[in-house]
DNA sequence: AGTCCACAGGAACTGGTGGTGA
DNA sequence: TCACCACCAGTTCCTGTGGACT
């Protein structure tokens, strides 16, 4: 008999199959999130039978749902009718004008260059690949924040709001993002035209991510190779950073790897707590892979102080920089820094006088240190 | 009250990149 | 091939402002 070595010689290993704990996957089922579901394919059905459908604005906190029912709703409507085409875009990625509807195109099988092209003219592309595909597209646009910082924005929901318009084709508008008043930012006319429904998504309570965490280890483990006690601990430590399900589902799938690898036939609670040590705190997550070697260098700073003043901080960052930015782009990227909830700032108060902020990480240090090795 | 310091942030511009069309 | 144009991150130049010090 041959013995491949991806397997040890007695265990059967710990996983019946770990795909159903990849941050990707979407359940059969969400459970709690019905009514979500129900409002969200209430508003865009229209697109079924040629009609307008309800542009949705979804926000709550990290963890809570959004993307997975966003997409859950997508895959539904396209199965039920191919004409339906749902394209997700993540605003991390694509955050301007140009981006976004380069990235439409490419959805749509029109590759257009990265550069050199006017917004207008790749508009143009992607209403033509509207017409001649005969596609009603739903754009979901997650992290919306990130997009609507940039100024933009407005014209690029005024492009898609047009498109009903001038072309009479459907197309639904999903933005998702976790700060209430995102929308707040947008160009008064092009928000009142997008005239968004907002659902909320709230926080999972600790027995729902515990029903939630179930769902996803009865398909993931083998039900003899996991303790009991283990979906308890995941589901209350999520509970803990604000019921964020993805920390509890990503504890679960790094702790059953660590099992796996020490040759345990059980997953324990011992292995899940070596797995929380290696889980980064959800900002981290999301915005490690999009900050650039100025940020990095502000942040590896910022581990060797408590506290800075901005001025400060700026003189630092310029002796250790041979190429540094100047004063007024280093302030953007402070500001970057503290809307991704990775350093908070403090401006005037009785301690800090006059126009100075001081400077704080927002996460804690050793996050930031692990976040920061490999380079 | 007036002035200055030190910084915040808006607006206009620039330079690198990479298209188009003659 | 060579003007010419668009995007966009970053720069330059600027005005605004809270508090300290006259
Ligand atoms: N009701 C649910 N049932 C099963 N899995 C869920 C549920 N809600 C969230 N998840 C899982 O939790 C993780 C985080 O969800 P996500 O949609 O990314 O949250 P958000 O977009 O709100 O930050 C994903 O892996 C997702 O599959």
């Amino acid at each position: 008999m041959h013995h491949s070595i991806f397997e040890s010689a007695e265990a059967r290993g710990i996983f019946k199959d770990e795909r159903f704990l990849y941050p990707e996957y979407i359940p059969e089922k969400l459970p709690f999130r019905e009514s979500q579901i129900a409002e969200i394919a209430g508003s865009l059905k229209p697109l079924l039978r040629n009609g307008k459908p309800q542009n949705l604005f979804i926000f709550g906190p990290s963890g809570t749902g959004k993307t997975v029912t966003a997409r859950y709703v997508l895959r539904e409507l396209e199965e039920y009718a191919s004409k339906v085409k749902g394209i997700y875009i993540n605003c991390f990625e694509f955050h301007t004008r140009n981006a976004v509807l380069n990235k439409l195109c490419l959805a749509l099988g029109n590759a257009v260059p990265r550069r050199g092209l006017a917004s207008d003219e790749i508009y143009n592309e992607f209403v033509h690949a509207l017409k001649v595909k005969n596609v009603a597209p739903i754009v979901v646009l997650d992290e919306a924040d990130q997009l609507i910082r940039d100024k933009t924005a407005s014209q690029l929901l005024y492009d898609l709001l047009r498109i009903t318009e001038l072309h009479s084709i459907h197309l639904g508008i999903m933005l998702i993002s976790n700060i209430r008043d995102t929308l707040a930012m947008l160009d008064d006319r092009v928000r009142s035209s997008l005239s968004a429904l907002t659902i909320e998504f709230n926080q999972y309570t600790p027995e729902q991510l515990k029903q939630i965490l179930h769902e996803r280890a009865r398909n993931a483990f083998f039900e003899d190779a996991i303790e009991k006690d283990v979906i308890n601990l995941a589901a209350a430590q999520a509970a803990k950073c604000s019921g964020d399900a993805r920390i509890a589902i990503e504890s679960l799938l790094a702790a059953g790897r660590i099992a796996e690898k020490e040759g345990a036939k059980k997953l324990s609670v011992v292995h899940l707590k070596k797995a929380f040590e290696r889980i980064k705190p959800r900002a981290l997550e999301k915005a490690s892979p999009h900050l650039d070697s100025c940020e990095k260098e502000i942040l590896k700073i910022m581990c060797e102080h408590e506290k800075i003043f901005s001025g400060e901080l700026y003189k630092a960052y310029c002796s250790r920089c041979k190429q540094a930015i100047s004063e007024r782009s280093f302030r953007d990227k402070i500001n970057r820094l503290a809307e991704l909830n990775i350093l908070s700032v403090r401006g005037a108060t009785a301690e800090i006088r006059g126009r100075t902020r001081e400077i704080m990480l927002a996460q804690p240090k050793e996050a930031i240190i692990e976040l920061l090795k490999g380079d």
